[in-house]
DNA sequence: AACTAAATTTAGACAAATCTAAAAATTGAT
DNA sequence: ATCAATTTTTAGATTTGTCTAAATTTAGTT
């Protein structure tokens, strides 16, 4: 596998979000800031290595192969990230682009003695879940902070959106993973949110809270 | 830079042993196994670049430029050998070909971290010095252990052939970085050596003896 | 059902890095 | 000093991944 076709396979999983579906060819180059064509060029590749299906003028999806390839990369790279954080002391911020090159790195003897490493991590700084050796890859039962109802209790467990910009707001009003917090208002004019954080009060636009995985509590 | 770029520079630094002269097209092909044609091909490229010398039909050296992005290199490349050593718990002779993709991350920050995680270590695994992040390498005062005079005592400083072959007979023989060792005998006849190695004698071919660095002590 | 707009594919081209085969320069042996 | 052997370079081709521009298919509208 080459890494142009490792970046495809894996932005194919991640538009399918784990599923099997269609995606599209203008989804797909525009996720990689490529060309359409290029796109059509390399599902004739991958499909020939039985990694993908194109179904011509469709979309592409994964093959079982593909979505087992994919499930390799996700890990390594959320590995990575996890290293990263615990190990090297990097911010969750910073972390993306190094574990992009990172996940790249042929070595299953060096992912799995990394995986002993962190002790089996089962998320990465963002929340999301890491595949294990074997490929087994579940969600975690969440919510977005948007959709909590006035008064409830939720446990920050992740990151929808995991730009620098937003993960550095949420470092700045110092809202992390694990914390919990409880929806106090609402405002129907916008959705912005007011909540209890801890021993601290705060008011957020919807645009936060629909970016904040939430589990109930 | 590619990685192709980065594989010859380095290349060209360890056939010229660190120095700056110019080294022929045909070893470096032979090195890379690769064609003449193509390293003449990549010269152009590099001498465009400011990084290499090529006087035609002579050789091709390092500027200081290319001197400056080789230590780079091979220092990243160290750091990951002692990082998968130290804390992967790989064996010495399962890390080369590992570092050899780790070395082409790119990530200052990284590399900083890395180093300050394994506490600025100054030799890598088989003993050869890490070059610091501005790019000091110095030379450990060594010599091959098939060139002590009977008699003389040795530390194990490093080794020559980084063979997994080689590393893995020293293993056998319990032979390691840091161990005294004392010569006890010349056999004129093949060069072959009687040492004590702590409690143990042992008798090693000149084979051996001449891919074994120690510090006369 | 026909037509337009959007999405997709094809055809042909290009850059990077490599190769083969042929040409040119160097070396060294007499 | 000349010639043969070796080394190196050049010229032209190949592969991978990409692009542009044109052609094709699909989808939505009336």
């Amino acid at each position: 596998m080459t890494r142009a076709e490792e970046n495809y396979i894996k932005t194919i999983f991640h538009l399918a979000k784990g599923g099997n579906q269609l995606i599209a060819t203008n989804a797909i180059a525009m996720e990689m800031t490529t060309k359409p064509s290029s796109v059509t060029d390399m599902a004739k590749k991958l499909a020939e290595k039985g990694l993908v299906t194109h179904v011509r003028y469709q979309g592409i999806s994964l093959t079982p192969l593909g979505r087992k390839t994919a499930l390799t990369i996700v890990r390594k790279h959320r590995l990575w990230e996890v290293f990263l954080v615990a190990k090297l002391n990097f911010k969750w911020d910073e972390v993306h682009e190094v574990a992009e090159q990172l996940e790249h790195i042929k070595s299953e003897k060096l992912i799995d003695r990394l995986d002993a490493m962190l002790d089996f991590p089962k998320y990465d700084p963002h929340g999301d879940p890491i595949p294990t050796k074997n490929g087994a890859f579940q969600e975690r039962d969440k919510q977005l902070l948007s959709e909590l109802s006035v008064g409830s209790q939720g446990l920050c467990v992740g990151v929808k959106d995991t730009s620098s910009a937003f993960l550095q707001f949420l470092d700045k009003h110092h809202i992390a993973l694990g914390q919990t917090l409880q929806v106090l208002e609402r405002e129907d004019f916008d959705d912005s949110l007011s909540i209890q954080i801890g021993d601290r009060r705060l008011h957020i636009s919807n645009q936060i809270a629909s970016n904040l995985f939430v589990k109930k509590e």
